[in-house]
DNA sequence: TTGTACGCGTTATCAA
DNA sequence: TTGATAACGCGTACAA
């Protein structure tokens, strides 16, 4: 059994209380007693038990991150060690840690944020993605818990504090970059519009050609999911259209890549033949050829954000609840040219 | 205050422990009493305090994952969403849950082990990587408690649990792979090496080229840790070399993108004018133009048999240390050809 | 400034 | 088949 306050006390000839009182470093107890106990504390290796603190202190210090069920091999490769790079940055400065609810299906990890919250084994929960009629939200809701959303809620916007970027916005500057450039064919290829990022992009690309006079075509609202086939057909069906688009925007740059190679395949260059802009500036932007034209969405900053806000949450539980939006900016290189009409 | 224990059995008018026996499913408790008690436990809506049965019963049934410190932006994009999948699929089947460990700085993620272990908020450790001197195995060594190793400990073999992949043999059969299509120029460009990964595949590389009788040219041996300007820097150097590699050796396929693109810019191509193979097999080599051969090393697979490994050490802690070899195979793609000379 | 004693929510042992 | 009660390890009023 490993030692204990108990055994502090006793070896030091002071009771349970004193010990306590040095560990939080209360101002009440006499600097030498608390060499002394601090002495005898080295000695022993002691450590205090984080789950008894828990229970008597009603609280764990712990953050619960939920992330995107798994059962795909679609985890959103490109975002989530940014995001929990920046939600660690967080974790590690207010001292929480962070309890991860990954989950096989939607019910397998639904059932994984009943345990940990009724389990009282978190302060707060950060959800990292945002879809239609989820569940967990609903009992985070419920529940009373403090937690945020990464991403836009699509309902009970005032109940639910969020983090997120505006992302029909960004992808009307998406969107307006190309037609800037002279393009009037544009597709969108979008990844699993399960998702509310996705709605929201697409929302925005078509925005965006109608405040332009530009024609929304159905057929060049296309998704492919990741899947280098479905990107292939999807490229070849486009390409082969009477009219073919001239530049696309995609919703993510992993798939950006799919259609890169989709278009070489078929002895189409970028930017030359068409033009390609994608989000999430991730590695993959930077270091494909050609580099991507990519809308920085700063995913660090929005994990870090999205943690912080679940900390002040559980901290000032009655303040009201707060939206953040992350800015985000177009980071131009390689994969977009005028359109030569 | 949440409802607990005591509630329940006031309402339902029995003890404390026969409440407890029902939510263990005693067969000591008569199915009348069950249903009673079950019927007040959902009007309540009770749910059992994890951390209260934590403390009783010295057990938290969640494991300790230790991600590399993310001081570098480096994080190993394409591995860590693939690993927690694995991870993830093993802790939901044994219904285990997951405190992750990250860290800004090496030193800040070795504080993190050590409150979660000492804190006694974890039965097990699952540490995600292995390089020498490292302060966080030297404890989990000596704290006694059960932890595992993905990748090769760098000593006290004996004394860890590890699941890996046969680096050197995978790297051996790599160099091979290439030697068999006739190069005999071919370079090893790797990554962070400080850890083991990336000297064992070093180590195969070199191996394998003395075995047959290749000589190993120290002016091909690079490294480039995902630095998009420093590919570029080094493959500019080499293939200026007045013999130039016709073959490389990568030991991510993430850095292979960016040789990819480096040799693209200086107008050389793959596989015509050099052959590159990889290891990881992420959705990169799957997606990339030309997609690109690549050792697989089953990610998802360390995750799982790693995770699960912990779990048996917690269940049987006086069992032998053991250590697992995943085995790896080469996916034949289109960045290697047959060198003529 | 320090100590006593109780409570946090469970499980487990021993009686009944 | 059920109930009291003692742990588990810690924090904290209250008392001294």
């Amino acid at each position: 059994m490993a030692v204990t306050i108990k055994d502090v006390a006793k070896k030091a000839n002071v009771s349970i209380s004193t010990v306590s009182r040095v560990l939080s470093d209360s101002p009440k107890i006499s600097e030498k007693t608390k060499k002394h106990v601090r002495k005898v504390i080295e000695e022993l290796g002691y450590h205090t038990n984080l789950n008894a603190r828990s229970l008597v202190q009603q609280t764990t210090k712990t953050i619960g991150v939920v992330m995107k069920h798994s059962e795909s091999e679609a985890i959103h490769t490109t975002f989530i060690p940014e995001v929990l790079r920046g939600i660690s940055y967080i974790c590690n400065k207010y001292e929480y840690s962070i309890r991860l609810s990954t989950g096989e299906s939607e019910e397998n990890l639904f059932q994984d944020v009943l345990k940990m919250v009724n389990g009282k084994q978190v302060d707060g929960v950060l959800v990292l993605y945002s879809k239609k009629d989820d569940p967990v939200v609903d009992y985070l809701i419920q529940s009373q818990i403090p937690f945020v959303i990464l991403g836009k809620p699509t309902k009970d916007v005032n109940k639910i504090s969020y983090v997120d970027n505006d992302n029909i916005h960004a992808a009307m500057e998406a969107t307006q970059y190309l037609i800037k450039l002279g393009h009037k064919r544009i597709a969108f290829i979008g990844d699993d519009n399960k998702y509310e990022v996705t709605n929201a992009r697409l929302s925005g690309f078509q925005q965006s050609l109608q405040a332009n006079q530009v024609e929304v075509c159905n057929e060049y609202i296309r998704n492919i999911n990741y899947s280098y086939e479905e990107g292939m057909r999807v490229i070849r069906e486009l390409m082969s259209l009477p009219e073919p688009p001239t530049a696309m925007v995609l919703t993510d740059d992993l798939n950006a890549l799919i259609v890169l190679s989709s278009l070489s395949k078929i002895g189409l260059r970028v930017p030359e033949d068409v033009s390609v802009i994608c989000f999430n500036n991730s590695t993959i932007s930077r270091v494909s050829n050609p580099r991507l034209t990519s809308v920085d969405i700063q995913i660090f900053q929005l994990g870090y954000e999205a943690a912080k806000t679940v900390i002040e949450q559980i901290n000032e539980p009655n303040t009201l609840k707060k939206s953040l939006i992350i800015p985000t900016k177009i980071i131009e290189r390689e994969s977009c040219k005028t359109m030569i009409s």
